[in-house]
DNA sequence: CTGAAAGCGCTTACAG
DNA sequence: CTGAAAGCGCTTACAG
C-alpha cells in the first residue's frame, strides 16, 4: 500500500504559519518540535532508530505545517535524485502511453517524478549520452521497455553507475530481480491454438523485425504450437515485417498471392494486422470469410477497424506499474511474469469449405 | 561493486583525471583554471560579466574534463529546478505522445528534463496538489495542453507561484506571451468549405463536449462557414459527443435516422469519426457514396480505417516544440499562432444524385 | 535512540 | 570584471 495514504484524516495543513513567506524547512520542524533536524530527517526517511514518542511528536508537527522535504536538497545531500527515468525507443504511441500510465500509477503517492528519455540505440553517441544522463540526473531508477531493454551495453552501464533498473522483455535476459517478462511466445501460442481450433491448415505469419526479441518469441510460440498440432508452416508463408502498417500491407500482399492462399494470417502486432486488412481489401479477400486475421497488442486500433480484430492482449499498464513498484520497494517480493491472453473478436472464423 | 574497474563506454573528454573517482565539480574547474568558482559559475550561466580571455580559459578546462554542473546543486542554490512539467488531462494518447515529442525536441540540447503530470481538474484536491507539485519541484516551467489549459484557477496559481507557463488552446485565453493558439475554428471552417464545395446541403455535425473550448470552436467555424454559404444546419442535425469512439457511434446512429438523412457528417475528432464509420456500416450506409465523413486531428487512425479519412491536420509536435522553446528562451520572439489544414482522403465525395 | 559538525555543489548578495 | 563569504535544505559520518 502506498505510504502517503495512511494519514489520519489530516490532509491539509491546519496551520498556515508564515516562515518568511516560504514553506517550512526541516529546521523549522526541528525547532517547533524541540528535537534536532537529524531526528526529523530520520522520521522523514522512516528510520527505525527513532523513539516511538519522538516520531509521533515530529509527525504531528510535520502534518500541522504541511511540511514536505525539498527533493533537490535531499538529492544533493544523498547523491540520488527522486527522478525515475523511462528510457525508450519503442515507436508505438499506444505502448508508450500505457506504460507511462502504469509507471505514473505506481509513482503517484511516492513523491518520485517520471522523466522521459527517448533514445536511439543505433546512434554512435548513445552510450555516452546515456552515461551522462544517468550520472548527471543521479537517477533514482530506470524503466527499460523493449527494444532498448534488450541492449546489454545499457544494462552494463546502469550496473556500473549503480542505477537500479527494470528491464521489460519477452524473455528473461538478466537476473530475475531486474526483469519483467512478458512471455510473448505464449501469445503466439494462443494465436496458433485459436486458428488451429477453428480448423485452419494453410496459415501465414508476418513477424516483426527479428532483431526484436518480441518478434522472435511471438513467431516461435506460434510456429511451435502449430507444429505440435501437425500443421506445418512452409518458409514462404512466413514474412518479416517491421511492426509498421506499411510493412504489414506489403507482406500480406505477397502472402495473399501464394497458392494455395492462406486462410489465416497471424501478424506480429495490430499495426501490421491493419495492413493485412488493407491488403485483403485490395485483393478482394473478405474478412473473416476468406481470411482470418489475428493481431498482437490489443491496441485501440483493434476495435476501430472492421471487422473488429482478434488479437493478443498484453496488460502494458500493469507492466509499467509493476516495473515502477519494484524500483520503489526493491526489498519486497514482486511478480516477475506477465501472461498475455487472446481476445477473440470478429476477424477470425472457420475456413471456407 | 567494482569501482574503477572496467568502463563500458568511451568517454568524450580528452582528459580522464580522476577526481576521487567522481566527476569534476565547479571547485575542480576553478582550481584548474586558476579562477574563483564564482567566475566558473558566471561562465556556466553565460553571464556577460566575464572577460573574454577568462571565459575562454574556463571553457577550455570545462571541455577538457567534460564538466557539467550538477542540476540539483544549481537548483538548490537558485531555488529553481531544471524540470519542465507537462500537466495534462487530455485522454487522447496520440495527442499526448505528439506533444511530448515536440517538447522533448525543444529540450534535447538544453539540459532540461520533461516530467509528466497527469491531473484531474474535477478532483477536489486538484489545486492543492498542483500547488504542492509546482512549489515542491520548483518547476522551471509548465506546458498546459487542452483542456487543462482552459482552467483559469491553474493559470492564476502558476502566476502566484511565479512559474512560467505556456497555455495551448483553440483561442487566446491569456496574454499573447503565454499562449499558443491552435485556431480550431479555422479547421472547422475548412471542413465546411470542403463539404460545401462537394455540393452537400444536408449536413450533420457531432461536436466534442461543449465544455471543451476546442469543441466549441470547431463547431463555430463549421456552422458559420456553412451559414455564410447559405447552408443552414438545423439544431437536430447537431449532436454533442464526448470525443470518444462510442459517443461518435451513438450520435451518428441518431443523425443517420433523420429524414432527410444527412449526406455528410463532420465529427469533432477522428475517434468520433471512426464511430460514424461504424454507425454507417450498421445502417447500411456506404462511405463515401452515401455519406461523406470528415474528422479532426489527422491521427494515425485516420489512415488505418477504410475508406481513409478526410480530416483536419494539426501539427501537434510542432506545437509542443514551440511551447517548450518559449520556456527555454522567453526573451526571443516566438510565433503565437498555429493554423490547421484539411487533408483530403477517401471518405468524402459529392452527394448522390 | 539522539545530536553537533561537516559537507553535498552550486548561486546569491555583497564588496571591491 | 572578479572573488570571499554565506547559505540553499537536506544527509552523511561520527560520536555518545
Amino acid at each position: 500500500m502506498p505510504r502517503g495514504s495512511k494519514k489520519t484524516g489530516v490532509s491539509k495543513p491546519a496551520a498556515k504559519a508564515d516562515f518568511n513567506g516560504k514553506r517550512p524547512t526541516i529546521n523549522d520542524i526541528a525547532r517547533l518540535t524541540g528535537v534536532s533536524k537529524k531526528t526529523v530527517s530520520r522520521v522523514i526517511n522512516e528510520s527505525p532508530l527513532v523513539h516511538q514518542e519522538t516520531r509521533e511528536k515530529v509527525k504531528l508537527i510535520i502534518a500541522k505545517y504541511g511540511f514536505t522535504p525539498d527533493p533537490m536538497a535531499r538529492g544533493l545531500a544523498s547523491r540520488k535524485s527522486f527522478l525515475v527515468g523511462m528510457i525508450y525507443d519503442n515507436p508505438s504511441p499506444q505502448y508508450i502511453i500505457d506504460l507511462q500510465r502504469g509507471i505514473l500509477d505506481a509513482l503517484a503517492t511516492t513523491g518520485l517524478q517520471l522523466v522521459l528519455r527517448p533514445a536511439d540505440r543505433a546512434h554512435p553517441e548513445f552510450l555516452t549520452e546515456m552515461r551522462s544522463f544517468v550520472e548527471r540526473q543521479k537517477l533514482f531508477g530506470a524503466v527499460l521497455p523493449p527494444s532498448i531493454s534488450e541492449d546489454e551495453r545499457l544494462a552494463a552501464l546502469l550496473r556500473e553507475l549503480e542505477c537500479p533498473y527494470v528491464r521489460i522483455a519477452s524473455v528473461s535476459l538478466d537476473e530475475p530481480g531486474v526483469m519483467l517478462v512478458t512471455n510473448d511466445h505464449i501469445g503466439g501460442r494462443e494465436a496458433a491454438q485459436h486458428l488451429a481450433d477453428l480448423g485452419h491448415k494453410t496459415i501465414g505469419h508476418i513477424s516483426g523485425p527479428l532483431s526484436f526479441r518480441s518478434a522472435h518469441e511471438r513467431r516461435r510460440g506460434f510456429i511451435q504450437e502449430l507444429s505440435g498440432r501437425g500443421i506445418d508452416v512452409p518458409a514462404k508463408y512466413i514474412a518479416e515485417g517491421s511492426y509498421t502498417f506499411e510493412s504489414g500491407y506489403a507482406c500480406a500482399t505477397r502472402l495473399l498471392a501464394l497458392k494455395p492462399r492462406p486462410t489465416a494470417i497471424f501478424a506480429g502486432n495490430d499495426e501490421m494486422a491493419a495492413g493485412v486488412y488493407r491488403a485483403a481489401r485490395d485483393a478482394n479477400v473478405e474478412l473473416p470469410r476468406d481470411l482470418s486475421v489475428v493481431g498482437y497488442d490489443d491496441s485501440a486500433l483493434s476495435t476501430r477497424v472492421w471487422p473488429t480484430m482478434t488479437t493478443v492482449h498484453v496488460p502494458i499498464r500493469s507492466v509499467g506499474s509493476m516495473a515502477a513498484s519494484r524500483l520503489v520497494r526493491p526489498t519486497t517480493h514482486h511478480s516477475t511474469e506477465v501472461v498475455p491472453n487472446l481476445v477473440v473478436r470478429a476477424s477470425t472464423a472457420p475456413p471456407l469449405g
